[in-house]
DNA sequence: TTGACAAGGCTAACGACGTTAGCCATAATA
DNA sequence: TATTATGGCTAACGTCGTTAGCCTTGTCAA
């Protein structure tokens, strides 16, 4: 390299470069319905996962508008036009960013169907997606805003993130039914789009006893 | 005025300026539990009225990345600085749409309630709001996505436009559950977010099914 | 009739954006 | 030791939202 290598600003502690966001715990055996964690896809270089690792930091901390090419750069200590020696462009970085979301918010998923609370799994899902999701804004507008290039994506990512929701409901249309319920409050949560002084938790309640008597109703699952 | 008055670029047809989004056909009696339509705020200029005209079409039918300042200008054959004559910045511009996005997706959740089809009320609006959101999908973007100034949305406007699926559900709960459902549903079929191959009317449907049967099963819906 | 003023255009320019072209230094490899 | 890949750099282009400042036209009161 020419110029002083990594060199990040001082500021927030950096994530060990090379790791990704996530930690391949010891899969457990499959529940009914389940299925396992697509292959990964090819490994990224160091210098890849430190730069998508600031990216994931700026665009948290500071906001979609703070993830530009410049100060992304500015982050690592180089110039913009030098993230173009690792990145086609500013969509294939925010790819990046949308896989490891998606990953990890699959792993949040899988995870709590593994350990069901109370009020059963389907409730259990709902509340680690949305505890997860809110505590992740940022990452996941980017995530889910918009559409996507499904055919970057790393093969069967959606699938295995969406898995759990078909794994609680036993029917792949109240699956994807009962995403989009969650999918719409934790958007509409997110920007706010409920009147001001809404029980947002009897809202999540009143919406999770409709999907669960209709799972009841129909194919148990499972 | 000192140019050529008005002058809009050959091309599609121009919206008779000072007509807004609403055609305001009497209204008929109310629903119980139905709010009727908020008062209007201050009227528009002839001229912002023709401006908000010509957004609409250019974010319609060329897309929202063809939605600046110089292009919206061009369309009108002035340049972009005047538009600042008319609206504070952008943001205005885009909060204008949004309001008429929101009356008119109010206007068609009212009427879907009033003309309930044979699968009844909740299987009508959630059609109804279907059909309409998809028919234009850069409005409805721009209207639901991201956090909007509500202090600067015409007021009552929201709750007003919401209130359908309060009169379907007979619970305020159980009502912004349906719509976030609708919601999520809605953009993400948008967004072509669900695996190719997805039979999404099954999807609505079991959604459907779901709420109404909560609907039954609480508070009946008046 | 004249003067003031509001409305609504205009040009020039600023800073930030994504991106490209072309150059150069270091490190690894043949 | 020569070559090549890696990964920096500067300069620049076109687009974006936006501001400052100017000017023409129409209206309306003195």
């Amino acid at each position: 390299m020419a110029t002083a290598p990594v060199a990040r600003k001082a500021g927030r502690p950096a994530r060990a470069p090379g790791v990704g966001p996530i930690t391949p715990v010891a899969d457990g055996p499959l529940l009914p319905g389940e299925v396992g964690r697509p292959a990964p896809g090819a490994p990224r270089s160091p210098r890849v996962a430190q730069i998508v690792a600031a990216a994931h930091d700026l665009l948290e901390h500071e906001g979609p508008g703070s993830l530009s090419m410049r100060r992304l750069a500015g982050e690592l200590g180089i110039r913009a036009p030098s993230l173009y020696k690792h990145f086609s462009g500013k969509g294939a970085l925010e790819l990046a960013l949308i896989e490891d979301a998606l990953l990890v918010v699959g792993e949040v998923s899988h995870a709590a169907i593994h350990e069901p609370g109370p009020d059963g799994l389907l409730a259990t899902l709902l509340a680690a997606y949305r505890r997860h999701c809110l505590a992740h804004p940022n990452l996941y507008r980017l995530a889910t805003g918009g559409p996507v290039e499904r055919a970057d994506l790393l093969a069967g990512l959606e699938e295995w993130a969406g898995n759990p929701w078909y794994v609680v409901t036993g029917d792949e249309h109240l699956a994807q039914a009962l995403w989009s319920f969650a999918h719409g409050m934790v958007i509409l949560e997110l920007d706010d789009r409920y009147p001001p002084g809404s029980d947002l938790d009897r809202t999540w309640r009143a919406g999770a006893a409709a999907f669960a008597s209709a799972t009841r109703a129909g194919a148990p699952p499972h």
